[in-house]
This record gives structure tokens, C-alpha cells and sequence, in this order.
RNA sequence: CGCGGGAUGGAGCAGCCAGGUAGCUCGUCAGGCUCAUAACCUGAAGGUCAGAGGUUCAAAUCCUCUUCCCGCAA
């Protein structure tokens, strides 16, 4: 069986890399091209370049994914898996392997389909999340469903976490699904629309925390936006506007607070909310690195913006 | 060379613009107070002010260069 792996984000790695040590050995990687990452504008493959270079799997990175269909097709393909690739497949492409193209999204579809699924999956309070195997469709993560593998999401859990462990759950996830293709008794679920949430990609800009909400949604976007895209906070240090970003943990404390007032008491900073306050423990000043609240505090008197 | 902030005893900062005794809030150590304490009082140690060069009678402070950290952007 010749079999093709899609792939750019972290989170593909360990499914790639069973297929790797488990078979069926992937005949080609297709990748994202390498980009200009960090303040000094480094050259930089994504990491699972790195593990098919190290494997000896041929990889491709188009710009556009079409560039190298009469490639993909010279390869007789039987199966491709797409997890975290990055771009639209058309419809053409989809048609090229002989059994099927399969996708591995990190949500219990139809919930939360799109880029930003994990952080979704906790800012919104769901007590699960999982791993979807479902068929590749023209439209963003709405095909068929083979099979789902779900797992709970812990009270203090950030998104970086559950991203790591959601990656550890995707090889199980489609290796089920690949066996139950080849076996040929894989189901498909078509996905209720009416249950269908989206969830756009996250810019920085989506990290600066509202006040007005709850204590409650603030704490869990800020741990589901650890570590990308963080959250921050506008404040006046000695009357300049600094940005202040926001680690977790925080603590959700029932107090009568204007929504957006600080409360600095014997080194705690405490922030208004609607019906409750929220109680900072690690921040990072603008220019600094990121410290204890209380540290923080000592040199410095925030107020409201 | 994309834009910007920063480097000052162990931690977080002020001082720099208008050069002239190293300061604040903590921490550490010692002593005191107390039934007791992370509380309070007294005292002490700890700094080549990131590095190099320059200007000056005199540089943390002004000028030039270097290194490192960070925010934004990509």
C-alpha cells in the first residue's frame, strides 16, 4: 500500500511518525514550505521535515498544493492522511488515492471545526475533546466520519497540554481508521449540521481579555490561549500604557469589582469582572520576562487603562 | 541590517532628559520583641551600574560600537 502523509504542525508528529515505525511506511511527506520565524527573520522547516529527513521519506513543500498533483499522481497512491497541513485540497486531489483521504482533526466533530479547535475545545467549558478521523471534503473539515477517540479535558489543563496529549491520541485514532478502511467495513458518519460550531484561526490580537465576561470564561480562555496566542492585558505603568500578558494559573475570587478595575493588596493583583474578579498569579511585562505576580508588583503600580 | 522596550547587590524597580555620596520594595544573615509567626523593631553583609572605547576635573547618567533578554510585526 502506498500511503502519503500531509502534515505541518506539531501535532502531526506522532502520527507520522507511527507510520513511520508501524507501517504502512509513507512513500512521501508534504509539508508547508520553510518560513521566516522569530524577531530575526530565521529560515526555519517545520519540525516534521526534520523527522521524515531523519527517516529517509522524500519530502515536498509547494507553495500551493497543486503545484505537485502530477507528482502525487505519478505515485499511484492508495491513501493520504492530512493532519495539520495547512492548506485547502481540491477536489481533484482528493480523488487521487485509490482507497481514500482521510483527515485527523483535533475536536469531536461537527463541534469545532477549523485552525483553533484545542483552544476552543477548553475556552468553551466542554468537559471532553477528542481526535477525528473523517474523510477529506472540499469544504474545511466537513466529511464523512470514520471513527472518534475522546478523552477528558482536566480542570487545570492548558492548551499547550492538551494539544501534547491530543497529538499521543491521534496515531490510536488513525490506526483504527486505517485498518477499518483496509478491512472495508470503515462506517461514514455524515456530520450533523445542525451541531456544526466553527472556529477561525487565532491572531494575537484575539488575547486581549474582555473584562465585561465572566471570571470563569476569562480563566479557561486564558489557560486554552496558553502557550499560542497568549492573552494580555492593557495597563498604565507610571502613567505609560504597557501590555501585560497573562499567564495561567489564575483564580476566579468572588468580589464586587468594576469590570477592568485593579486591586493590588500585599503583592496580589486582583482584576474586575462581570458578576466576579480574577486573581493574577504570572505575568510578563512588556520588554521583561515573565514573573510572579508578586515580584511583579514590587517595582511597579498598575491601574486601569 | 523590519519597528520598539530593556540590562543597576539574590528578585522586581527608581535614578539617566538638565553628569558630582548607589536609592526603593523585598530577599538573605545577625540581634530584639513575642506563647508564637511568613508579623513587628534594630542592625549588617552583598553592586567592576551588561561589555569595550570616547568626551569630561568628574560618567549609571552624554557619544560610538558589541553582546544578551523581551514586546510587536512577519
Amino acid at each position: 500500500m502506498r500511503v502519503a502523509f500531509l502534515g505541518t504542525g506539531e501535532i502531526a508528529i506522532p502520527a507520522f511518525r507511527r507510520l513511520i515505525e508501524q507501517g504502512p511506511r509513507p512513500v512521501l511527506l508534504v509539508t508547508q514550505p520553510d518560513k521566516p520565524v522569530g524577531r530575526h527573520h530565521t529560515l526555519t522547516p517545520p519540525l516534521i521535515k526534520t523527522v521524515a529527513v531523519e527517516a529517509g521519506i522524500p519530502v515536498l513543500q509547494p507553495e500551493k498544493i497543486r503545484d505537485i498533483h502530477d507528482e502525487l499522481a505519478a505515485l499511484q497512491l492508495d491513501l493520504v492522511v492530512v493532519m495539520a497541513y495547512g492548506q485547502i485540497l481540491s477536489t481533484k486531489f482528493i480523488a487521487l488515492p485509490s482507497l481514500a483521504c482521510i483527515n485527523l482533526h483535533a475536536s469531536l466533530l461537527p463541534k469545532h471545526r477549523g485552525a483553533a479547535c484545542i483552544q476552543a475545545a477548553i475556552a468553551q467549558g466542554d468537559a471532553e475533546t477528542g481526535i477525528s478521523v473523517m474523510h477529506v471534503v472540499r469544504a474545511l473539515d466537513a466529511g464523512d466520519v470514520i471513527l472518534t477517540k475522546s478523552i477528558p479535558i482536566q480542570p487545570d489543563e492548558t492548551g499547550g497540554r492538551l494539544h501534547d496529549r491530543l497529538a499521543e491520541l491521534a496515531p490510536e485514532a488513525m490506526s483504527e481508521a486505517i485498518a477499518l478502511i483496509l478491512s472495508g467495513k470503515a462506517p461514514r458518519t455524515p456530520q450533523d449540521e445542525a451541531q456544526v460550531t466553527y472556529i477561525s484561526k487565532l491572531e494575537r490580537d484575539d488575547g486581549l481579555l474582555d473584562f465585561i465576561r465572566t471570571p470563569s470564561e476569562l480563566e479557561r480562555t486564558i489557560r486554552a490561549y496558553d502557550p499560542w496566542p497568549g492573552t494580555f492585558m492593557n495597563v498604565l505603568e507610571n502613567g505609560k500604557p504597557r501590555r501585560l500578558k497573562v499567564f495561567p494559573p489564575t483564580q476566579i475570587i468572588d468580589r464586587e469589582l468594576a469590570p477592568g478595575m485593579i486591586e493590588i493588596v500585599e503583592g496580589e493583583m486582583i482584576v474586575g469582572c462581570t458578576d466576579g474578579a480574577l486573581k493574577l498569579e504570572i505575568v510578563q511585562p512588556e520588554g521583561s520576562k515573565r514573573m510572579a505576580i508578586s515580584e511583579y508588583l514590587r517595582g511597579r503600580l498598575p491601574s486601569m487603562v
